[in-house]
DNA sequence: TATATAACTTAGGTAAACCTAAAAATAATT
DNA sequence: AATTATTTTTAGGTTTACCTAAGTTATATA
């Protein structure tokens, strides 16, 4: 498997210690299928950068410099699986591809999905061209729809 | 730098032998930035694996193989540059996050936004959305818009 | 055509994240 | 408390794409 960057080693910290106060080798270990002989590596990159404290045998927890990354990349990563799903993405496809590419992306990038999110989800925006996208990636027709012409639209019509 | 893959190898052979017909050693090293040293070592590994012929001393070629990777890669990134530039990111910006999730992300994804371009370029689908979408981004306000007070839309007003 | 220049390859090395196997520390069980 | 089991670390290797430096081939120029 593909090896993991910083980033991905304290995403999985923060999320382990929500439950454990700790993440101790092993369940980092689990958590990314590497050898614990790796993790244990990995902790001593981690804290030379200071991301982590590290106490020999018992496991890392995050500084406020590994927390506030954290915080960063859970947030991108919710807004890019939001944005995937409110296009017609699974669930699981959306997870997985906000995963590998929230490392990659553009602030700028990520800013202008999150509106874009922020927007699809406010209920009185005009919601019908998500909707007609929708019946497009459906069915592979375009619903003929001008503002002029809402009488015509199968979606909207009352 | 980080480290090329294959793909990042086929990609830039395919565009130098749009010009060139063959892509030579220093041609790939410098798009890629790479040594000329590793860019040989490459060329061996990319026709091991049946991408291109290579004649030493005299550069690589593309196989069916590799050229058919090659336009799917170019494929990918065109919809996933285009649809960075359909919400709002400057051209750019967008060629170079296309440059680096189109190596990631789901086919499905690629699938959806392809459609999601297709769709918000056709002329006669209902593009307010889109626009309010813009609106919003620019001043942060929403416009009230719903289907039957059309007339209260400062865009589509007529 | 001889020679200088440029392009390419080879040989040998480096760095980073991974691994296995064995040793050490900690935790659990009798 | 002693022994067993689990977890962690250490030591030493592997892989992969990269590098430098030196040697080789091809090309251009005198």
């Amino acid at each position: 498997m593909r090896k993991k960057t910083i980033e991905e080693y304290v995403e999985v910290i923060f999320a382990i210690q929500k439950i454990k106060k700790i993440a101790h080798t092993n369940d980092v270990a689990l958590s990314l299928e590497v050898n614990p002989a790796s993790v244990t590596e990995m902790f001593g990159k981690l804290t030379d950068e200071g991301y982590t404290y590290y106490e020999k045998y018992n496991g890392v927890t995050l500084t406020d410099k590994g927390r506030g990354m954290a915080i960063i990349l859970k947030k991108r990563h919710e807004t890019l699986k939001h944005f995937f799903e409110i296009i017609g993405i699974d669930e699981k496809i959306a997870d997985d591809d906000a995963c590998k590419i929230e490392h990659n992306v553009h602030p700028e990038t990520v800013d202008k999905l999150r509106k874009f999110v922020e927007y699809a989800k406010k209920e009185n925006s005009c919601n019908r061209w998500l909707d007609h996208f929708k019946y497009f990636d459906k069915t592979g027709e375009f619903i003929i729809c001008t503002p002029d012409e809402d009488l015509d639209c199968p979606i909207h019509k009352k």
